[in-house]
DNA sequence: GTCTATATTAAGATAGAC
DNA sequence: GTCTATCTTAATATAGAC
């Protein structure tokens, strides 16, 4: 439901979306099930059909939803302001996004993965025209000698791999460092803003 | 089979393990059928299950004979080398591999992201192992003053995810630089061989 | 070795009582 | 609004002919 109307609608309909949340971002859409996404939300079966119409809506209601949080960090990223500190503020607000919504980041790694059947109109549409425009910035700003000749939309791309690579590989990144480091977040800031930091400056 | 008799065993033994590979890499395990890979694989399901008794058993034959494969261009790391130089070229050829074999680099995301249900066991002994065997390598590096010094682990965090990111999110780069650019490699290859490069520099 | 036919289980979705 | 019971389809796997 897109509109819920009673207090109890929009608790279910929250409930609902968090279990299926947790479900289609650990099997993507086809290996997830309505049985586990009813158990994990405490709800029977018909329940969760009666709140959705079908495992499709439900799944179209997450990505929807996703979307616009995912890409506001980018949005914000200051044509006006210092660049450096700009990217640095994106790759900041990125990892905290990695480390905050880990099951969001997987579902759309997911949903990638499996070739982008639901979002591809978005990816190719807002996705590529926000892109763009930002990279026309950089470029500028390299220009302008404030930061580093680099390829701007790989030097995104780039942003995109170091910090969701931090929850799509949750567990090897733990299994790797081993049982000692149970955070590894700290130690990743540092390490993306020393990266960051050397390749753009001038 | 691990052990093919005759000329048609080993060639349908490969066929199978083919077909698997694309439908595993775009569903992952729960959401591959044995129906699509017997129609990819041009064979009845019963044939199919002829040569591997489950469809489990097709996986795990796909992921212990990638492993290997994966892991080979960190083991050529030579300590002895000089330093920037291994590096690059294990940038290098971790690259290559996402281009030659983008099917089993998704492989293994799927597997990741679905909490490594079946090669957790190898992610926590042999990959950490070599891991932390080449982070000491890193490390003396960085003490004797060859390459900048930052967190060993996550720097090859870091080629893994800059890397393989062109072959799991392969749609959204594509969607993203758009059509004008149909080969994404040669630009990300100078991409990263500058960031590390920077990256590295004493 | 390969196929058709089928047993068996699980999954998405619906009917209808409460 | 929520549940039990059930329909229907699709999936894994097997039997058995050829």
């Amino acid at each position: 439901m897109s509109k819920p109307r009673t207090k109890i609608q929009q608790r279910n309909s929250e409930t609902i979306l968090d279990a299926a949340l947790e479900v289609f971002s650990q099997h993507g859409f086809r290996g997830a099930t309505l049985d586990q996404i009813a158990e994990v939300a405490g709800l029977s079966k018909p329940n969760l059909l009666y709140y959705y119409p079908s495992k499709e809506a439900i799944h179209v209601a997450l990505l929807s939803g996703l979307l616009d949080t995912w890409l506001d960090p980018l949005r914000a990223m200051d044509p006006e302001g210092d660049p450096v500190e700009e990217l640095l503020a994106y790759v900041r607000r990125k990892l905290e996004l990695s480390r905050d919504f880990p099951r969001e980041s997987r579902l759309f790694a997911n949903e990638i993965l499996q070739g982008a059947p639901r979002i591809r109109a978005v990816i190719e549409g807002d996705l590529h025209a926000l892109v763009q425009e930002k990279a026309a910035v950089l470029t500028r700003w390299m220009d302008e000698g404030r930061i580093a000749r680099v390829h701007p939309v790989h030097l995104i791309f780039s942003i995109w791999a170091l910090t969701q690579h931090y929850a799509d590989f949750d567990v090897q990144v733990h299994a790797v460092l081993g049982p000692g480091e149970p955070d590894p977040y700290p130690e990743a800031g540092r390490y993306l803003e020393t990266l960051f930091r050397r390749l753009l400056a001038v």
